[in-house]
DNA sequence: TCGATCTGTGAACGCAGGCTAACCTGATGC
DNA sequence: GCATCAGGTTAGCCTGCGTTCACAGATCGA
C-alpha cells in the first residue's frame, strides 16, 4: 500500500517544489495548501507559519550535507556525494540556495554556522594536495567550488542526471586539483 | 567638482547596494529613497515602479556583459574580462543573480535570451579546446562555470581583489580546459 | 453515549508597503 | 513678472496575503 504519506510531508514536498518553481514571495499559503490537497489555512495544522514551512526545508537540506560530510574525509567521495546530493534534490538544493534570506536572522545564523562547519571539512581534505594555497584562498577554492556545484541545480540542461553527475564531478575535481 | 552625480544615479546605486545587501523584497521603497537623500514617493520621479529599478540594474549588468563578450573571442580574455566584472561589481552581479525572479516574465525572458547569446560565445570559445565534449556537456560546463564566477560575488572572503580575481581565474580555466 | 482531540473549512482581520494625490518651491524661458 | 516644469514633500489609499477565528465532521477511549 502506498505509505499514505502524512500531511506534513506532502506540504514539505509542496512547498519544495513551488518555492523552486516560484520563489518563496510567490508563493502564497493557498497555492501551498492546495498542492497538498488541503486549503490555505489548514496549513496552519502543521506548521506555525509560511517562513517555518521553508526553515524545515534548509534544515533539511543542510542536516542531509552533513551527513554526507561525516561518512567520509576523502576528497574524492566527498565530492561524489556532493554531486549526487545536489543532482538527486534539485529541489531541496535550490530553494536553500536561493531562499536563505528569506529566513530570520537567527535561523539564518544557525544554518551559515553549519554550512562553515561543513565547508572546514572540505578544507581539511583538500589541504593536504593543494600545499600552494594559503588558507584565505582554500577557503575562497573551496566556496567556489560548492556553489558552482550547488547552483548548478537550478540550471536547466538536457543531460540525464547520470551525465550531469560525471560532468560535475570532472569540473569539480579539475577545480580543485589543478 | 563632484560630478553632480544626477539623482536616478544615485537612486540605482543605493538600490543595487540595498538589493544585495538585503535582498529585493526586503528593502522598501522608502529605504532605497533615504539612502539617495530624498523620500520614499520622491524615488516615483524617476522610475515609474520598484521593479523598474531592479530591471534597470539587470539589464545594466548584462549590457556590460555583453559589452565584454564582443571586445573579444578569446577563451582566456573572456575569463579575465567576466573575473575582473565579478569582482569589481559585485553588487551589481549579486543582485542579478539572485534577484532575477522578482523580474516580470518578459523582461525576465529577454535577460535570459541575451544570456543564453552570451554562453553561446563562451561555448564557442571553448569547443576548439575540448573536442572530447558534445554540445549538451559543453553547455553544462560553461553554464557552470559561469555560475561560480558569478555567485562568488556573494562569498565573502578576505582577500583583496586582485587576489580574488588570480584565485578565481585559476579556477575558472581549470574547470574549462581539464 | 459521550466528551475530547485532531484536522479540516470558510470568513474575516490586520497590516505592511507600493503607489497616488495634492500641494509646494526654486529655476528657467519668454 | 509670470507661466511652466522638474523634482520634492506629506498624507493617505488600497490591495494582497499571512494569519486568526469559530465552527464542523471524523475517530476513539472510557
Amino acid at each position: 500500500m502506498t505509505t499514505a504519506a502524512p500531511r506534513r510531508e506532502l506540504l514539505l514536498e509542496a512547498a519544495a517544489s513551488l518555492f523552486a518553481a516560484r520563489g518563496f514571495h510567490a508563493v502564497g499559503i493557498d497555492d501551498i495548501g492546495a498542492a497538498a490537497g488541503i486549503t490555505g489555512p489548514g496549513v496552519y495544522r502543521h506548521f506555525p507559519s509560511k517562513q517555518a514551512l521553508l526553515e524545515s526545508l534548509c534544515d533539511r537540506t543542510m542536516d542531509r550535507m552533513l551527513a554526507l560530510a561525516t561518512d567520509s574525509g576523502d576528497l574524492d567521495t566527498l565530492v561524489d556525494l556532493h554531486v549526487s546530493l545536489v543532482v538527486g534534490e534539485r529541489a531541496l538544493v535550490s530553494v536553500w540556495v536561493r531562499e536563505e534570506r528569506a529566513l530570520a536572522e537567527d535561523v539564518r545564523r544557525s544554518l551559515r554556522r553549519r554550512m562553515r562547519s561543513y565547508e572546514v571539512i572540505w578544507r581539511e581534505a583538500l589541504t593536504p594536495s593543494r600545499p600552494d594555497l594559503d588558507s584565505a584562498q582554500l577557503a575562497l577554492t573551496v566556496g567556489a567550488v560548492l556553489a558552482m556545484l550547488n547552483t548548478t541545480s537550478l540550471i536547466e540542461n538536457p543531460l540525464p542526471a547520470a551525465g550531469r553527475a560525471v560532468v560535475l564531478r570532472r569540473l569539480a575535481l579539475a577545480a580543485l586539483l589543478t
